[in-house]
DNA sequence: AATTATATTTTAAACTTTTAGAAAAAAAAT
DNA sequence: ATTTTTTTTCTAAAAGTTTAAAATATAATT
């Protein structure tokens, strides 16, 4: 059960292994006889040259960056590796793309085959709920793997390129509050996600600038997974007369926004007259939602260009260089899925 | 402006580099002092062990396969990748995605990439347009590097997992045919695909067996992406006066649908009143289109699944394997975008 | 304090799989 | 028979890891 090698390959051809290597590399120095008896043991053996070994003496022609976002699905991120490999391929580089599926094993187990693989660096949206299992990352940074962070993570310095949720967040609850809304609420992302922290922090300070009464029952914890956001939509609205509802939610991003509305049409509940809905992503889908959704857009496209640019100038960096911060501007996209009160 | 090599961060810190190495490998047999010194080297001279070389020795703990598709922002691909990801890791395997935008180069680049980088096999979205241009499909049968492809490619006895177009197709065009649609046309694909060649056979077929007469304007050539098939559907209808609009459409897949009904709103033109639409994948949008979207859906999940299956038992058998056709059923969904009409 | 035994660190050399290029051998041409 | 050309073989190199042996440190005993 051993692996077959060139070595065994050129013992049973009866020629040397130079030989072999040479009709393997398509070269046109040995003679179609050779090469067709040598092909035929290649097939009958299932002989696969290893890839990592050639790589070896060929040296590093093909560049390429990985990128390890949480959800292969979810167009925020599809969206970003769109960014980051428009950028790389200008610069030469190849870009692939892997899932952690919100799995902290998986993300670690995607870092170390990058380190290990010859990819020269990787952009990185890390899972930060359940926090502390960062030690992949502190391993990248001894052995000074480059790459980039699409989120801080707390014990960690190294690059990363954000969005500013604050400001984000508070521009868009003013926007509510300055148009008649008192009962807002905010549906909470991951609970130990910063972004889900920035944006409760947002949705805070956006009442205390308005000088309006700020109380903890106005954040939800109802996480981003659509399954999820369904079904805690559906119990929070059942768990509370009618007089109590919120007239708008704010949500943690669009997919859990496409949940809440779901969830409220099975419910009776109508968007917007009955309750406004604010989305974050702006995923190219927000705009044809059953109602077209308000959202705050993420530069996702300049988020990735802007990654893979630090990343590269990283890579190709003979000497460490410090870590940098970038924190990209959002925009507040009014769409019908809000509705001025005129109270 | 060599590479640095482990040899040179010994030499520097004045060890050997087997202590070197195992202060890489963050083993616990050396000193805090020697450790944090080696360290500090290796931050100096910005040391990057190349994982290549590190892999060698360790052979394949990690197994990993490739996925190739065309699109990243396109669920319909990035719905297969899951598939995959999904069987994948329940026979212990990383998935890693690339997206070859369409273009050949790149998808030659990423099977050389694969092949060269102990990936051990991959499933591919081969891009057909241009045709001919398949001599890296070659290349890996001759190093008998285990792949699966998603769509028939002529001239390569492969591992293919399809769907079956044709009867797909038929099967929506009678439906229309039967609800008394008589104008109907269909919007195809990037010509040199076969999914575009099949569909359109399917088509032709619907209209045989309805002993019905078929001629060939009632193909349009639109192709798939977002912006020429809005730009096409714009000027499809300005060319023509209004008796002489379609009842329907059957387009190429659920993107091509989603311009078609954006152009048509554009263009004043009611769906389904004026004009029934059916797409083509049911991607998760499609439910939730400005009007939820009759289509046929792809077993995107079961393609994923069955081509990862395909794919692990050849790269597992020692054996090489002779190729496996699979073609999936689809399944026809009626939704509010096709109006029957009473004639 | 010296000696011995034991445990921990470090080193040098062997090893991993393939490719490149030089040298040798064989075949073909003059 | 000699030269040229083609084919094959042989050896070094790539950049790390591993391992057995050597060196050093620590502990225990006298």
């Amino acid at each position: 059960m051993k692996k077959i090698t060139i070595d065994d390959v050129a013992k049973h051809a009866g020629v040397s292994k130079g030989t072999v290597s040479a009709v393997i590399n398509a070269k046109n120095s040995v003679r179609p006889g050779t090469r067709d008896h040598i092909l035929k043991v290649m097939k009958e053996l299932n002989f696969r040259p290893k890839g990592v070994a050639r790589n070896l003496k060929n040296g590093q022609q093909d560049k390429s960056i990985g990128v390890i976002i949480k959800d292969l699905n979810y167009p925020f991120y599809t969206s970003i590796a769109s960014g980051v490999q428009e950028y790389a391929e200008e610069k030469g580089y190849s870009v692939i793309v892997s899932s952690s599926e919100n799995d902290h094993e998986c993300e670690k187990k995607f870092s170390h085959f990058f380190s290990t693989k010859d990819i020269k660096g990787a952009i990185i949206a890390p899972i930060v709920e359940g926090s502390s299992e960062i030690e992949h990352l502190f391993k990248l940074k001894m052995i000074n793997y480059p790459f980039v962070l699409l989120e801080d993570v707390k014990g960690i310095q190294a690059n990363v390129v954000a969005i500013d949720n604050l400001k984000a967040i508070k521009r868009a609850v003013k926007y509510l509050i300055d148009n008649g809304h008192t009962k807002i609420v905010h549906f909470a992302g991951p609970p130990d996600s910063s972004h889900t922290q920035e944006r409760i922090e947002g949705f805070r300070h956006a009442f205390s600038e308005r000088t309006l009464a700020f109380n903890k029952d106005m954040i939800v914890s109802v996480g981003s997974i659509y399954e999820d956001s369904f079904a805690r939509t559906i119990e929070y609205f059942n768990g509370r007369s009618r007089e109590n509802y919120p007239t708008a939610i704010v949500c943690f991003n669009d997919q859990q926004a496409l949940a809440v509305i779901t969830a409220l049409k099975e419910l009776n509940i109508r968007v917007p007259d009955d309750i406004s809905i604010i989305g974050n992503d702006d995923i190219s889908y927000a705009k044809i939602y059953p109602v077209p959704l308000t959202t705050i857009r993420a530069p996702k496209h300049e988020i990735g260009r802007k990654a893979a640019e630090i990343l590269i100038r990283n890579i190709e960096s003979t000497t460490l260089l410090p870590p940098e911060r970038v924190v990209l501007e959002t925009e507040f996209i009014i769409r019908e899925s809000t509705k001025v009160l005129n109270s």
